[in-house]
DNA sequence: CGATATCAAGATATCGATATCATTACATTT
DNA sequence: AAATGTAATGATATCGATATCTTGATATCG
């Protein structure tokens, strides 16, 4: 038999402790520690003195010794629905944008963001953290209940519901409803048509607004039920529509490449839009910008969501009374 | 003056330690320990009660002492170029796809992705991590060496560089390039444009082989420089060429935006597509794909790209050797 | 001048898990 | 039967930082 040659991990790196620092400098490991964390009980030249010193060492703080005695790990798990192979939420831009103010706000707060997908949440990982945020549009109550158990300060993207109780930011999808509707109804649209999935808690809630905003001015608008949303979705729902006969002059789709994939089928039908059909889509995409025509969309803010899902988890952290907020949307006329 | 009352954080959790299971099992920390970790040293028997016990209570890792211990963080930072307002990398599709692969093979292996973004990489929550990994197109020289200087194991996504010697995980862009140039020979074209900027590492590579393969039958491809990936981009670039008179039969956009761009400027100048000029753009991005006409591009594997990135990582960090590796990319043709 | 207040710094205990070495109980060998 | 081996478990020290309680030195006061 040949002798196995064991692998080496590098991990332990042979970086100074404090105490090590504390020797070099002639002062006790606390007075480092006081010094390191600019604590006013060391004098300015000693804290000078020993921050010098840390920073010719190249010293780095050992983080796990201590998230372990002040029992706080300082960090937040993201929780990403990502299937594995699936096309769309893997490409969808959003979670990164709001992703992008998550980790903006926490790590400016000092705390880490620990990227998770569902699949695994169960492991080491979340256990450590202190707070949790969940996104990503199929997040379900039962998903929603198992990270409860684990009793860590949690806040959910998307759609506020009635029976259940956990703090919720999202954007206010009935209020964007309600605008594409009024907006409709300015410029004398009378059949209006809804395409989406009433049964995604987000898209569910557009379509609420819209309905009632309509219902106020007698309208009753076409559902037009779509569980894809994309593009081709959106063609092969005009041409359901067409097919049927049925008359209609306004669309509000749940997603931009709806919308163009609607814009198609409707010049392909020789129909014109905005003159005989308006579009609305969802998202602005920045496809949307430069489609002919110019899509018009509803834009979310994900930036600012992403912080607003930061604070609110620190505040929860922090023990501080939180409520849910929806944030508002905007609607962005173009040419359809 | 009134009493200022203290909020409390609710972080402490009371949870039970080793030492408490230990107690209710009526056996020693270390038993727990090693029962819990599926050690040899426990009879099965004991293994399964200390394990029921530890379920039935909820007990929790607490992964701060253990990293601690075992000088460890069994994590790994991710740095991701996210510009705070800027639009392109936070909307683009890529990282995220990227962050898939990694997440989904990290986690799996035990570890832990710490995300952040280039800004704040300076922070306690890197000097954590076992090992990194950069991402995103802008990753240049300086920060590379910044990290570098962190003595971590270290992997970056993007193009392969001559001048310095960190392992680098990427689409092999010059092979990209090649199979572009010699899609466009086998139909005949004789008057290439590359659209792109050759101040990008991945679109020089891109360039690059294009070049090259294309030397190889006597042509030379026209260069058309162009630091915005947007589909106005594209239009001006095309619009360029109209109005310098420049002759040409095919085009090779480094972005899918660029190509259907181009494409869009090529049908307003009454040119069509792809009779008179070929278009070929990058990304497979899902509009691409219900374009019209449907767009041929290069598609990247991203999903195996990040758990590449992630196994080499992986490995540096157990001290195995790594080399850099180039993925292959597959050309799609479609209609254009 | 003695007593107390104030300030800087140190000693010690502690957070929760695990590596290492020691111990016990029982089985096997000669 | 004594000696050796083996398997299961335990005792202790340790990872590196910080909270808490002291200590010593200097300043301030009546």
């Amino acid at each position: 038999m040949s002798p196995a040659k064991k692998k080496q991990p590098v991990a332990a790196q042979a970086g100074l402790t404090m105490a090590d620092l504390a020797k070099l400098a002639g002062v006790s490991k606390i007075t480092v520690s006081r010094a390191l964390g600019d604590s006013p009980l060391v004098t300015p030249e000693t804290r000078e003195r020993i921050q010098a010193l840390a920073r010719k060492h190249g010293y780095k703080l050992n983080v796990s010794a201590r998230n372990l005695r002040l029992r706080r790990s300082h960090t937040v798990a993201v929780i990403v629905e990502m299937k594995p192979s699936s096309s769309r939420t893997m490409w969808d831009p959003y979670p990164l944008s709001l992703l992008g103010g998550i980790t903006q706000e926490l790590t400016s707060a000092g705390y880490s963001v620990l990227l998770t997908t569902r699949h695994d949440a169960a492991n080491a990982a979340v256990q450590a953290a202190d707070g949790l945020i969940l996104l990503g549009q199929g997040v379900h109550q039962d998903a929603v209940k198992l990270y409860d158990r684990m009793g860590l300060p949690m806040v959910v993207w998307g759609a506020e519901s009635d029976h259940d109780n956990h703090i919720v930011v999202g954007s206010d999808n009935r209020q964007s409803g309600v605008s594409v509707a009024e907006r409709f109804l300015s410029i004398g649209r009378r059949h209006p048509v809804f395409i989406g999935n009433s049964d995604h808690p987000e898209m569910a809630q557009r379509l609420h607004g819209f309905v009632d905003e309509l219902a106020g001015h007698g309208i009753k608008p076409l559902l037009l039920q779509r569980v894809d949303w994309t593009l081709e979705s959106g063609v092969a729902a005009v041409h359901s529509l067409a097919s049927r006969k049925v008359h209609f002059d306004a669309i509000f789709a749940c997603s931009d490449l709806l919308a163009m994939g609607a814009i198609r089928a409707l010049v392909e039908l020789g129909l014109s839009v905005p003159n005989d059909v308006s579009v609305v889509g969802y998202d602005d995409t920045p496809h949307g910008v430069s489609f002919l025509p110019p899509l018009s969309t509803v834009r979310q803010n994900w930036q600012e969501g992403g912080v607003l899902l930061a604070r609110k988890v620190l505040a929860l952290i922090d023990g501080q009374p939180v409520a849910s907020q929806m944030l508002p949307t905007s609607l962005i006329v173009r040419a359809t």
